[in-house]
DNA sequence: TTGTGTTTAGCTTACA
DNA sequence: TGTAAGCTAAACACAA
């Protein structure tokens, strides 16, 4: 797939905000009186929150999801990139630079400290790690949940996962799916990241515990927000301490290496795999940016927090503990020797458990795992016919492209209706984060809804 | 076995 | 410079 051919995400967040617009609408006229009304006091009065996306960007934007008008939902913050008019025709993707014309990084999408961190979209930008604070996390997710209480799982899951999903034509006859995740920075992170989460919520005089019933299946305990201490957050949420230079993603940026040719030889692939291009291009973008910095070609993940200013970071000689490891190792042991894998991490809880997904069903296609060539669609074959391989595989802007069969309409595809839930704290049921992730989705659906989409086709046509 | 929750410890950074 | 806040790492207990 060409560059070229990539909607700027500024599109995809515009059909975004429209089909969650109609979807709040249709679900308000079913439900006058849901759940997402209907906010226990301890959520309701963090309204303050509401503001985070808005503060997070310093622009206007318009809010992604009507929750956010309802002041209930809490949308991870996004970059104002979305809305910057320097995007324009720029398309935004792991591997092209997101950065306004203004901000000049080396490596799309890592941007230094000290040049324009606020133009780093934390949903869909791999690399960076969100400049919040893990107790500012937590509130958001709580906040997004709807609910007065949430389990530790429905708090990785938020963080982690997709908060929308759009799909958009690419000629001729191509559609390219893309995934927007609330932090995409965190499904590829090291897992260590839910030790601090669960630390800070036993830490922090905020969080509440709240026990589960006894009749109450389930893990552990749930969590409210002491609205005591809600302001405290409020006020220190954008005051996050002031991270090193840049702390890149060490488990995608090992991926990338590891999956990097030399420089040479990267240099001699670029015309001849034209289709890998956004792929050769994050490989060819990283090593720049590693000979630029002078990156050790003998990369430890565990000292993945990179500068741009001036190099890997060095080993700061953190210390071990000094306890004895009884269990020798055993944690260790347990954490997966590939970084990479933590990205399964909620495969236990919510959506993906046990469940039809979309997600691992498109990771499968890319794969090779499973053929597109089995799904239907009203009677319309849906055949793949290019995947993209590499290290924006499962990245947040995860792209697959479905060729569709001359009978196929190109408009009705837009129905993009797994634009359905951004997220849904659910505390003993299957989760069912979107369409992508629900065992119950229905392909008639999410074409139906294309019929009153049309205004979003034209924007979509009007971009091609 | 795995997820959850608690606790301890050492480090960095911001701030008064 | 001291302190507070935040982050990371680890050990350990407990429950599902």
């Amino acid at each position: 797939m060409s560059l070229s051919s990539e909607p700027c995400l500024e599109e995809e967040l515009v059909l975004t905000a429209a089909h969650v617009e109609q979807r709040d609408q249709r679900e308000q006229r079913e439900q006058p009186h849901s759940a997402g009304l209907c906010l226990d006091d301890s959520l309701t009065s963090l309204q303050w929150l509401q503001e985070f996306s808005i503060l997070g960007s310093g622009r206007q934007q318009a809010p992604l999801f009507g929750h956010v008008a309802a002041g209930c939902h809490l949308d991870a913050p996004s970059s104002p990139l979305a809305g910057d008019s320097a995007c324009a025709g720029s398309p935004l993707t792991p591997g092209k630079p997101t950065a306004a014309a203004h901000c000049r990084a080396p490596l799309p999408g890592i941007v230094a400290v000290g040049h324009c961190p606020d133009d780093v979209d934390y949903k869909t930008n791999p690399y960076v790690k969100p400049p919040y604070s893990y107790a500012t996390l937590i509130c958001m997710a709580m906040s997004a949940s709807k609910k007065s209480k949430i389990t530790l799982a429905s708090i990785y899951s938020w963080i982690t996962e997709n908060s929308a999903t759009t799909a958009t034509p690419t000629p001729p006859g191509r559609y390219a799916l893309y995934i927007i995740y609330n932090f995409c920075y965190y499904r590829h992170a090291d897992p260590t990241w839910q030790n601090s989460i669960r630390h800070n919520l036993s830490l922090n005089k905020c969080f509440i515990k709240v026990p589960r019933q006894k009749d109450e299946p389930g893990k552990g305990g749930f969590w409210r927000i002491d609205p005591q201490y809600a302001e405290r957050i409020l006020s220190g949420a954008y005051k996050k301490r002031r991270p090193p230079p840049v702390q890149i993603n060490p488990a995608l940026t090992n991926r990338l290496r590891l999956s990097l040719p030399p420089p040479s030889q990267a240099r001699a692939n670029d015309r001849s795999n034209l289709d890998l291009s956004v792929s050769l291009e994050s490989h060819v973008l990283l090593r720049q940016f590693e000979e630029a910095t002078g990156a050790d070609q003998n990369y430890d993940p565990r000292l993945g927090e990179g500068t741009m200013l001036g190099s890997w970071p060095v080993e700061r000689g953190r210390r071990k503990r000094k306890l004895a490891a009884k269990s020798g190792g055993k944690k260790a042991q347990r954490r997966s020797s590939s970084p990479l894998l933590c990205t399964e991490e909620p495969k236990d809880e919510g959506a993906l458990k046990g469940d039809f997904d979309w997600d691992a069903l498109l990771h499968s296609a890319l794969s090779g795992e499973l053929s597109l060539e089995e799904l239907s669609v009203r009677g319309t074959h849906i055949c793949p016919i290019e995947v993209e391989v590499g290290p924006e595989e499962e990245d947040a802007h995860r792209l697959v492209e479905i060729q569709s069969s001359s009978d196929f309409d190109e408009e009705t595809f837009l129905a993009t209706s797994f634009l359905e839930s951004p997220w849904e704290e659910q505390e003993d049921e299957p989760r069912q984060t979107d369409f992508l992730s629900s065992s119950s989705v229905n392909l008639d659906q999410l074409f139906d809804l294309g019929a009153s989409l049309n205004v979003d086709a034209v924007r979509m046509d009007a971009l091609l």
